[in-house]
DNA sequence: CCCCTAATGTACGAACCAGTACGTTATTTG
DNA sequence: CAAATAACGTACTGGTTCGTACATTAGGGG
């Protein structure tokens, strides 16, 4: 919003006492922290200033309450993956290896952003009512859905693929498996004994999923 | 623990004034909804006893605390599931089927009861430190597990499976799936614009777990 | 039938916590 | 450089919330 010279402040630095881009950053950043390791009801505003280089006031001045600091948490790290969902370009692939790249693509996503799974998760207790507050994550497609919508019409074209699934069914599937080992990943290792993001279990839950949606859609 | 005549009491009435047992379950009861409609921190012991037909004091007096009245309505929730899939029998079924049997009866169990989903979630975010303290939670065993191997185990003597999975990778695939479109409706659904527990889903989830299961395994 | 204890109710406290009133200083703009 | 305003800090409050001290009664055992 202000802030109009975005050079010559390049390498951070206590030149600038009063930053009000870089205050609203370092908030919000450090909520989404608290956000994500307490909950929402469990995170405390005094908390998050106590862990920042401002104060309480200022989470107030910026985001005027802790259900609208939660709110735009939850829009940054959307904006995240959807950035990268963008950066996706599989059209010159066959079919089954595209459905691969796009599964790898979630499966890395979700397992280098365990905060993300974890806000996510939060929302859903909370019923969305953050997100549905929120115009522009209400109103934000999902540009992973057009790509998946073109590789399942060039795998039905080409025979390989059933008939009777549509995107958005894929993208579950996908997500669901993605999401799962960092959602559950402390109730599932207490009762089996097995920490589902172990390094050990990468590479064959990564190829895993991919294979699950792969052998799914080519039989017919 | 007291109340050793179950008999004469079959017909609930307010014949008996004072009855331990039932004031612990509705207690319970009321807790196991309050927690997965607000999660942990959300709820509220005051709220918790004014729906039920007893005091806060009776709360304390039971359960000593919050912390250990949720770790007692997991353990009765985990119950749920466990004796459902106890009576499993499907040892007689071709492999396949036995997984879709199992796959199905996961899905129907997590459709049916999205409070046991909703207490799993909450749990997770507190990292199920609540399990970590239940000695009845963290030795509990999973009877679907066993189930699970001994399918696998045929279906791979009969080469009809892949070598490459055990029981714990199939059975987190399933809960993946079942668990993830409860547990993560609201933002899907605010996101997607699909509500994932329609009717209108339910027969073609349903049978996409059990061919994506039975597809990936019986892929080599 | 009386006493003892398990079961229950009332009222309260102390800590906590979201949010604000009020005051101050840096930065920008004319 | 002065006035205006954006950015920031301190100290506080009012309501909430977990937990408990204290008082009471029902019901079973002797």
């Amino acid at each position: 919003m202000a802030a109009p010279s975005p050079d010559e402040v390049s390498k951070s630095g206590p030149e600038r006492i009063r930053d009000a881009d870089r205050t609203r950053a370092e908030i919000l950043d450090t909520a989404a922290r608290e956000f994500a390791e307490k909950g929402f009801d469990g995170a405390r505003v005094d908390e998050i200033a106590a862990k920042t280089r401002t104060t309480k006031r200022m989470i107030y001045y910026y985001f005027t309450n802790k259900d609208q600091l939660f709110v735009e948490v939850l829009e940054r790290a959307y904006t995240v993956i959807r950035s990268l969902e963008q950066n996706l370009d599989v059209d010159h692939l066959d079919p089954a290896e595209a459905i691969r790249q796009l599964a790898g693509l979630t499966f890395d996503h979700h397992e280098s952003h365990p905060d993300f799974v974890r806000l996510v998760s939060i929302e859903n207790i909370h019923r969305a009512e953050h997100i549905a507050r929120s115009t522009a994550l209400s109103n934000l497609a999902n540009p992973a859905l057009d790509v998946l919508t073109r590789i399942l019409a060039r795998g039905r074209e080409a025979g390989q693929f059933r008939e009777d699934v549509d995107a958005l069914d894929v993208h579950m599937a996908i997500s669901a498996f993605c999401v799962f080992r960092t959602a559950n990943r402390y109730t599932f290792n207490a009762i089996f004994d097995r920490d589902m993001l172990d390094p050990a279990h990468h590479d064959h839950h990564r190829r895993m999923v991919a294979d699950m949606l792969v052998s799914y859609l080519t039989t017919r």
